[in-house]
DNA sequence: TTTCGTGCAAACCATTTGCAGCAGC
DNA sequence: GCTGCTGCAAATGGTTTGCACGAAA
């Protein structure tokens, strides 16, 4: 535990629940407090934790990885997405852990995270008119 | 529906039940055929599929993304991967759909996939002493 | 003094985009 | 002619990496 890595879990676990940061959100949130991290180890750390179960590492908007704590049941959420705007709903539901679970000692895995991810188009996005080719 | 966008769908059609392919592994296996198409129109397709509900974006190695069919159950699917050598193992459930699809009714979602990814660490990695740093 | 983590700058590489040409209405 | 799709080449940008320095054991 260096002090760069104990300043990111701080981060992390101050943030409000169900906020989630990217590398670079998380680089100028350091930098406002006069506390800055090279992004190079906030990649490598962030990745790190990913690996170690401490934090997840979630797929929601397309170009960039966010990050959150891992945290057990009943805090544990899973994620509903709009592919068109990339909104975010979180919801709960703990039957997908324990699945997870049996599954994963079925086949031997030692268990770090799993994350139930709903793709889906929003109201607001179809009423937009939905540019499904043009990015 | 152009001939390059039915020769696409059609790789994915006559995969073996569960294989998924990158942008890449696509343009080489439609090279092998002789069918090739460039990688700017393989990229744009892929995600216009994806986007309309006909393939799923899966993120299930680091760097790049892979696709599959997005097919109802009882075909559809969920992954276990192991996080340190991204071997990946396959699993059923169809609650997790039901699960999915009252919470975007819930919201007023139009479904397009949802995808349980369970992340692991698998006997053979875990021997293999984890390289949790150093990638 | 050996090992490990950091910061900087440069490199990487999957993906995206601008643009010209072309096909189908 | 307008609209939309493709291919090429160039750009993009989040992420990774090589390396030297410094801290810790």
């Amino acid at each position: 535990m260096t002090p760069q890595r104990e300043k990111i879990l701080q981060i992390f676990q101050n943030l409000p629940k169900g906020n989630h940061l990217s590398a670079e959100e998380l680089s100028n949130l350091l930098e406002e407090r006069a506390e800055a991290i090279s992004l190079s180890t906030i990649y490598r750390t962030l990745k790190l934790m990913a690996r170690m179960g401490i934090l997840r590492e979630l797929e929601l908007a397309e170009g960039h990885k966010h990050y959150e704590l891992n945290q057990p049941y009943p805090y544990h959420h899973h994620h509903l997405v709009c592919i068109q705007c990339n909104k975010t709903i979180e919801f709960k539901d703990e039957s997908f852990f324990k699945q997870s679970l049996k599954q994963c000692q079925k086949e031997g895995l030692q268990l770090i995270d799993c994350q139930l991810t709903v793709m889906g188009i929003c109201p607001e996005a179809r009423a937009n008119g939905m540019a499904l080719y043009h990015s």
